[in-house]
RNA sequence: UCCCUAGUAGCUCAGUUGGUUAGAGCGGCGGACUGUUAAUCCGUAGGUCGUAGGUUCAAGUCCUACCUGGGGAGCCA
């Protein structure tokens, strides 16, 4: 074959260089055709949609368009011309054409017909050859970028916090152990226990649950920083809203009360969102098409707003702030909860809001992202800064329809003895975190932080249900395969 | 971890009160068609009914346990 370097799909389809002789690879999705010409829908994975290369029959071996195959490899040197079909403007009228890797019908699992979610999910290696799932792992880059540009216009430093901790005092969750020690030799103390001083770091260690504590010793001193990084959770929580591994977005900011951090909440997750829009149209309307027809099966009062509307819904509007006790005001005077709805019926301060009760407000009450703030500080940990009715601190989740949580926060407790008698009721053993009460003793300030689920974000921009379809290779309980 | 639900062809599913040789659509393959868009039309191959026990003259169908998937709950991001 002629030698003629590669052009991108998504460059040849904005291409009007009609009769210029180019060179595209990718891989095949569909061929169709009859005796005299045939269709090949290739992909590249540069954008959501495929190029088409027409190629006539009586120009190309017969055993080698044999080859070409759904899922195959293939090189192809053409014209760009103006397409004669309906389907599209520009295609490739194919020169010489190459199978770079064949693909066997008989064992390829993607076909090119509709699969369920859960059938791509156990081929989780191959579904990035799909419509959805190339969509998805676009946007997911996209919004990853934007993230990190948000904070870098706002001055923000991002700080690589440890992944190995061995602090067990976050309070987050389950955590998963560290160790280079032989499981089935493991060294004893004298009292029976296992000897940690012999593992590794010579203290037991874990995966870290979150960046936070170390943020804030960065954040009392850079003035603003965030984090983004892997977080693992060893929660035995089988959930389409939960991962055992999963990145979190954590930014700290020092001279910043709750309404500040709010303030930064709420402009961040409508940056993100600006962003999608801006820049992963196609992928974006593909999406919405798709969650469209899956919506037909559905009752008219369980279908969701379109995905686009809803992303410009959310944008055109500002978040509901709502303090703990008047949203179980609201909650009280219900009608689910009059007419005993409530599979947990609000019966006042204190409780914690379960799912249902977050759904009401957001979806039924509000219908809007609502920001809960100064909940029970008995619910709470300990590092939240305490308001002076004794009863609640400085919390805030922002909570999104169908999704629940997506953002945890608070401002921070900078007070050196209310911390520590904090963690004494709480049981948090305040010697070993000398270092993070440290920033107490030594130049304490008003400060606040918070942290967002990046894959939380992710079911919300690309309308997807399950969060083992929005991070590529998905860490839950009993699945840790690929 | 708890509750509900499902597992039948490569994929998506149907299979009646338990009853003879287990069905369809899509996909594959073969053929027809001068430009198709998930093409269309004709034909064709393909199944240890999740696993292990049990009930019964007889089990895809009923019972028990386990495994795996899905939905919901709790924990949270």
């Amino acid at each position: 074959m002629e030698q003629i370097r590669r052009t991108k799909i998504v460059e040849l389809l904005q291409s009007t260089a009609f009769g210029a002789q180019v060179n595209v690879k990718g891989w095949v999705r569909t061929k169709r055709g009859n005796k005299q010409v045939n269709f090949i829908a290739l992909n590249d994975g540069s954008c959501i949609h495929n190029i088409q290369i027409v190629a006539d029959v009586a120009s190309f071996d017969e055993a080698l368009l044999r080859r070409i195959t759904t899922g195959a490899a293939v090189s192809i040197n053409g014209e760009i011309t103006e397409s004669s079909g309906s389907g599209q403007k520009v295609e490739i009228l194919a020169k010489e054409m190459e199978v770079m890797g064949d693909c066997d019908v008989d064992k390829y699992p993607i076909q090119p017909k509709k699969h369920t979610l859960e059938f791509l999910r156990e081929n989780a290696h191959l579904r990035f050859r799909t419509n959805t799932f190339g969509a998805i792992a676009r946007i997911r880059h996209a919004m990853i970028f934007a993230v990190h540009e948000f904070y870098t216009k706002k001055g923000f430093v991002n700080i690589h916090t440890p992944i190995i901790t061995a602090s067990d005092a976050e309070g987050a969750g389950e955590m998963f152990k560290v160790s280079t020690l032989d499981y089935d030799n493991l060294p004893r103390t004298e009292e029976g226990a296992i000897d940690y001083s012999q593992d590794f770091f010579g203290k037991a260690t874990n995966l870290t649950v979150s960046g936070q504590l170390e943020g804030e010793l960065a954040a009392l001193a850079m003035g603003e920083i965030y984090t983004f990084g892997p977080t693992f959770r060893a929660e035995n929580s089988n959930t389409s809203r939960h991962l055992a591994e999963f990145w979190m977005i954590e930014p700290e900011m020092a001279f910043y009360d709750l309404d500040d951090n709010m303030d930064l909440a709420e402009e961040f997750l409508k940056y993100l969102i600006q962003y999608a829009l801006n820049n992963c149209m196609d992928d974006l309307q593909f999406l919405s098409k798709r969650l469209q027809e899956e919506e037909k099966n559905k009752k008219a009062d369980e279908r969701s707003m379109e995905l686009i509307e809803k992303l410009q819904f959310v944008l055109s509007n500002d978040f509901i702030r709502l303090p703990y006790t008047e949203a179980i005001e609201i909650l009280r005077n219900s009608k689910p909860n009059k007419k005993g709805k409530f599979k947990y019926p609000i019966d006042g301060f204190g409780s914690d809001l379960q799912s249902e009760h977050e759904r009401y407000l957001v979806e039924k009450h509000f219908k809007k992202p609502v920001i809960l703030t100064d909940y029970p500080k008995d619910i709470k940990a300990f590092y939240m800064k305490q308001n002076d009715d004794g009863k609640t601190v400085r919390a805030m989740d922002v909570l999104f329809p169908q999704i629940g949580e997506i953002i945890g926060g608070s401002q921070r407790e900078e007070d050196y003895d209310k911390l520590v008698t904090r963690m004494k009721e709480m049981d948090v053993p305040h010697e070993e975190m000398w270092w993070y009460l440290d920033t107490r003793r030594f130049g304490s300030v008003v400060h606040s932080g918070f942290g967002l689920g990046f894959e939380r974000l992710m079911l919300f921009v690309t309308g997807m249900g399950n969060i083992r379809d929005v991070i590529p290779f998905p860490r839950a309980p009993k699945t840790a395969e690929f």
